[in-house]
DNA sequence: CCGGATGTTCACCT
DNA sequence: GAGGTGAACATCCG
């Protein structure tokens, strides 16, 4: 389920994180932690406060007065804070919360826990992440930095948007669903694109991620419920097309995304 | 049992 | 580096 959006109601359920310290460091799953390992973690961020919460794309970052902790929830991660999941539900995962799951524990001084619930461990931990690898945010992207990125790559327009190294944020679900409210075949390349076009992408997506976000997250768009066998365009009433593009699962309406 | 899943990374091509 | 493809990671769900 994570994408942006679901990225930003974590950090918000989070804040009551802010200005605790951490006392102890609980990291079973060596794998879960990237370019680090337990007894550097724990050397580290025990003592440390944190200080604030921030986000880039799909990357929490959670700052400390001892280091930047970069938390990533693959598919199917959630933080639980004091064994309570910041939001209620996570499509696509388990309706448990097995606490083998919890890949990685910091405990505070306030008797409180972050937990990082992740039963298919794809997610991760890190320290200091490398923010270079990471596009601009798409909810504050610039239209002219969105030219020149359609400029720049030629791609099919699904790949350049799920990129994350050029624009951050943006998975599976809500590039569908941006691509099927500009009238955008995914398989076109972003060399074929017009200006129009790229104005007309610009001018919808911090729209979209301010009304998705509103309505509970990438799953709320207008075509959702369309993916699926014989689902219909809700615009037209064509039967969306199903295909694999940049490897991951693709629906859009052949009439009106061109 | 099998296929698929809202993510990322790496390996291996051209 | 670009650009394309496919696999791998681990687990649950229908």
């Amino acid at each position: 389920m994570p994408e942006l959006l679901e990225i930003e109601m974590y950090r918000r359920g989070a804040a009551s994180l802010v200005g605790r310290t951490i006392v102890d460091i609980e990291a079973p799953d060596d794998w879960y932690l990237k370019n680090t390992n337990a007894h550097a973690v724990t050397s580290t961020l025990v003592g440390a406060t944190i200080d604030s919460l921030g986000r880039i794309g799909k990357l929490m970052l959670m700052e400390t007065t001892a280091a930047t902790v970069g938390l990533r929830f693959g598919m199917t991660g959630i933080p639980l804070i004091d064994d309570e999941p910041v939001i209620e539900e996570l499509e696509y995962s388990s309706k448990r919360l097995d606490p083998n799951w919890n890949r990685f524990v910091a405990r505070f001084d306030d008797g409180g826990t972050l937990a990082m619930n992740d039963p298919r461990r794809l997610g991760g931990v890190e320290l200091d992440p490398d923010l270079s690898k990471l596009g601009p945010d798409a909810w504050t992207i610039d239209q002219g930095h969105l030219l020149w990125l359609f400029g720049r790559y030629k791609v099919p327009t699904k790949v350049l948007l799920l990129n994350q190294k050029r624009i951050a944020g943006l998975g599976n679900l809500l590039v569908d669903e941006l691509l099927w409210r500009t009238g955008i075949a995914p398989t076109r390349a972003t060399s074929d694109a017009d200006l129009d076009e790229v104005l007309r992408l610009s001018a919808a997506l911090a729209p979209m991620l301010d009304e998705l976000y509103a309505r509970g997250g990438s799953n709320c768009g207008d075509h959702f419920s369309e993916r699926g066998a014989h689902g219909r365009c809700p615009a037209d009433g064509s039967e969306m097309v199903h295909a694999t593009v940049g490897g991951r699962s693709t629906w859009w309406c052949p009439t009106h995304q061109l």
